[in-house]
DNA sequence: AAAATTTATCGTAATATTGCAATAAAAAAA
DNA sequence: TTTTTTTATTGCAATATTACGATAAATTTT
């Protein structure tokens, strides 16, 4: 067989493993970058800015979206991009529990 | 093509996809959860843990050691696995950086 | 030493992701 | 209206990931 068998594990599991995956690629990184650098959302200047063809860079502008990162707003002919505020501390927020809910062990067995 | 065009990005940008890759499956979240709570490093525990078969819990490991977040040691004829603590507080930097990189801004384009 | 236990690796199949050319869709400009 | 501009979608190829049976490797137990 063969890919993700979300269904067994629990939804906290899945939440925050779509979390990394909407992360998980440089050129997505690279788009989010730009959103908080630029303030003011662009949105074609990110084909300029990226390495990549301009349907490239809209599919992972889609898959940004999907994961509720960007947010897109019609501007006469063309689109702005911003993040979303909202989801972008909620997802700030989990991974802060997650990586918070490892305390240092003075007893680990791995000395 | 298709496929990671790494070497046109950032090391930054790498650096960061690659921790969320890591992080980008429910197994993996579920092998570090699991090693949070029990603290003292499980191992063939974690066969039993997941609903997954052991070559495929093994290659999990195996992609956790490889991005650092977690060690293994060898135990009698069993390896005991533990979260990687500098590693650990380092990615946690990392990403607490990025996240904390966005200022929310009154005056963004999308209201 | 032989059998059992534990983990890693190999080989392979199924699926997902990435990338882009071609093209469609929608609005602005001419 | 026609052309241009801008973004999305489609179709397809290349690559990566996921999963597991079979098997190897290493150690412990018998």
């Amino acid at each position: 067989m063969g890919a993700s068998k979300s269904a067994h594990f629990t939804e906290t599991q899945n939440n925050l493993a779509n979390i990394a995956k909407a992360l998980a690629h440089p050129a997505r990184i690279a788009i989010l970058e730009h959103l908080i650098k630029v303030n003011a959302c662009v949105c074609g200047d990110l084909v300029d800015e990226l390495p990549l063809a301009q349907p490239t860079v809209s599919q992972h502008l889609k898959e940004l979206k999907l994961a509720g990162l960007i947010k897109g707003e019609i501007e006469g002919n063309s689109i702005c991009y911003c993040i979303d505020e909202t989801v972008w501390l909620k997802y700030q927020t989990v991974l802060q529990g997650f990586f918070g809910s490892y305390q240092i062990q003075k007893t680990g067995c791995c000395s």
